[in-house]
RNA sequence: GGCCCCUUCGUCUAGUCUGGUCUAGGACACUAGGUUUUCAUCCUAGUAACACGGGUUCGAAUCCCGUAGGGGUCACCA
């Protein structure tokens, strides 16, 4: 490929219209590894925006899909200047004319039709051959009424223009294809080699559009319709305090409510929830109507959604990029398991890096059919990575998305955060799963779950309280408040009592501690929370306890 | 509905072009057992698929035809 007479050229573009979704990613790092193999013959990387949508493009979006790409690392080799289609319209217009004086197009009501009076043959590197008669062909338009190039005028134009020799696009283009072939050849441009991916789909076979969070917010808000008014007071009160938004802000889905992340969002919520805020009457009003018509799928507003599950505390379906990022899947993690979506590398190997992608990486070996996304196998990849990482990157790499995320469990945890990672290496499926699954750390159990109660508690007349209590009094007396003499000395304690085993003390001590039978090794457990808090919960529990 | 595309374990897929080596391989999930202070990790074993029907052939997951199912598209959205 180093002979290659012209280099080659992909391109990412999406248009600017909301967050850069999962399916996105993958045709972008499909279209960023294949520039990376031939870079060595000149091979680039290009993004584009295509706001040829006046209406429903932003500046906002843009920002937020480049946010989304750099995390990814799929930088654009033209990062520094990135085309905009509606700055470009002379191009458009050129092109336009030269259409016109070859007699391919008519004007229809304002706006300007190409004809399509051929057949249009064209070979998709992944699907083929692909042969459309003149009869299943339509004229369409090229320029709208309003003097933008529609998007296949303006692609055509651009991806010429721009030197692209490689499209790479989701397979919904697939058919618009004709149009494009028939355009370049009018053109008199050389057409770029197509290759179409297959979509992804949601395990139920849908496809995964944003949508699908508004679905699961609207069924989480009809299953508690007693809980409606509340969810419309919250938003009123959010809306009152905050007097840069406004309602049509939000419909608009333009307001960066959800600047941050559901977790972080979820407690403000909840936080706003509690006050005891005024709300403006009309402002009410219009929340009720809001939540009502989101509720009656009036609208798919994502906004609404976040509040409605931040209050439900639902978590949504991961669709965009950002949720996933927000979820705490790796960067690594997320385009291997990407990358293995739709395409492989002919052997048994799942799990390889970058470098690897863009060695092998190769338009033959994509599927042609759709896949779902498999939320397990992302985690099983996930937690793969966590259990190979270095104790120091998996506790900075964890610390990052807690200062981020969590930064209440940093704050509380102080010190002991290290250790606390390290409690959760082996537990974890995601970087969020620590503070799911830690929450007693930072949080008292406020109930003991009756099954692990009457197991190592109540159980034999009493059995566990009894060690519970010896437990405390080893604890209250021991020197030093560190994992290994902790362990040490409950070790010592189960034989001391006649117990079978360690379970004996170290059980009694987890219902203590987090109201459950499940938590870290006990030593590193007792060492985080610290040795008041350890007494503390113990005696809390002795008390709230009885055979 | 017209046109285009797709169809291997529950899921992602190898194998299809170049028919025999496929009693169909791997991974995730699941099940069982083992290790273990719980959970998790780890180890071992297991269940599970060529959509259906016709051909062609000595022989078909692989080639051909049909049927069914799924997806895309049919916008002055991209």
């Amino acid at each position: 490929m180093a002979d290659q007479a012209t280099p080659v050229i992909t391109r990412f573009a999406p248009s600017p219209t909301g967050e850069l979704h999962i399916g996105g990613a993958r045709t972008a790092l499909f279209a960023w590894a294949y520039a990376k193999r031939h870079t060595s013959g000149g091979g680039r990387f290009l993004l584009r925006f295509e706001d040829t949508d006046q209406k429903r493009s932003s500046k906002q979006a843009e920002q937020n899909i480049l946010r989304d790409l750099e995390w990814l690392g799929l930088r654009g080799d033209n990062h520094d200047n990135i085309p905009r289609q509606s700055e470009r319209l002379d191009l458009y217009n050129t092109a336009l004319e030269k259409l016109k004086a070859a007699g391919l197009t008519y004007e229809d009501d304002g706006a300007v039709r190409f004809r399509m009076d051929k057949p249009v043959v064209f070979d998709d590197a992944v699907f083929g051959h692909i042969a459309v008669e003149e009869k299943d062909l339509e004229d369409f338009v090229i320029q709208k009424t309003d003097g933008f190039p529609t998007f296949h005028l303006a692609v055509v134009v651009d991806d010429a223009d721009m030197g692209v020799t490689h499209v790479i696009r989701g397979q919904e283009h697939l058919s618009n294809t004709t149009k494009h072939a028939a355009l370049y050849d009018a053109l008199g441009e050389p057409r770029p080699v197509w290759c179409h991916t297959p979509s992804i789909m949601n395990p139920d076979g849908s496809k995964m559009s944003k949508r699908d969070k508004a679905k699961a917010a609207r069924k989480a808000a009809k299953d508690n319709p007693e809980l409606l008014g509340e969810i419309s007071l919250t938003l009123a009160k959010v809306l009152a305090k905050d007097q840069k938004i406004g309602l049509e802000d939000i419909s608009r889905g333009e307001y960066s409510i959800d600047a941050s992340s559901p977790t972080v969002f979820r407690e403000k919520l909840h936080r706003s929830r509690l006050r005891d805020w005024d709300t403006d009457k009309n402002v009410l009003n219009a929340s009720q109507n809001a939540i009502q018509d989101f509720v009656e799928g009036k609208n798919d507003n994502a906004v609404l959604a976040k509040v409605v599950a931040g209050l439900l505390d639902l978590d949504l379906p991961e669709i965009e990029t950002r949720d996933f990022r927000y979820s705490g899947y790796t960067v690594p993690v997320l385009l291997n398991y990407l990358a293995l979506l739709g395409w492989n590398p002919g052997n048994d190997l799942e799990r390889f890096d970058l470098d690897y992608l863009c060695e092998h990486f190769d338009f033959d070996r994509i599927g042609k059919s759709n896949s779902k996304f498999d939320r397990d196998k992302l985690a099983a990849f996930s937690q793969d990575t966590f259990l190979q990482m270095p104790e120091d990157e998996w506790t900075a790499t964890l610390k990052d998305h807690f200062d981020m995320y969590f930064p209440n469990y940093v704050e509380q945890l102080g010190n002991g955060f290290g250790v606390f990672a390290m409690a959760y290496k082996e537990r974890s499926k995601t970087l969020s799963d620590p503070a799911e699954l830690g929450k007693f750390f930072v949080e008292a159990p406020s109930e003991y779950v009756p099954k692990a109660v009457k197991k190592n508690l109540t159980k034999n007349e009493g059995e566990g309280l009894k060690s519970l209590a010896k437990v405390r009094e080893t604890l209250a007396t021991l020197p030093v408040w560190e994992a290994e003499p902790i362990h040490a000395s409950l070790d010592q304690l189960w034989q001391t009592l006649g117990l079978k085993n360690m379970g004996g003390v170290a059980q009694p001590l987890r219902v203590a501690m987090t109201g459950n039978a499940v938590s870290p090794e006990i030593g590193p457990t007792l060492e985080i929370l610290g040795r008041d808090e350890t007494l503390g919960r113990i005696d809390a529990c002795l008390a709230a306890v009885t055979p």
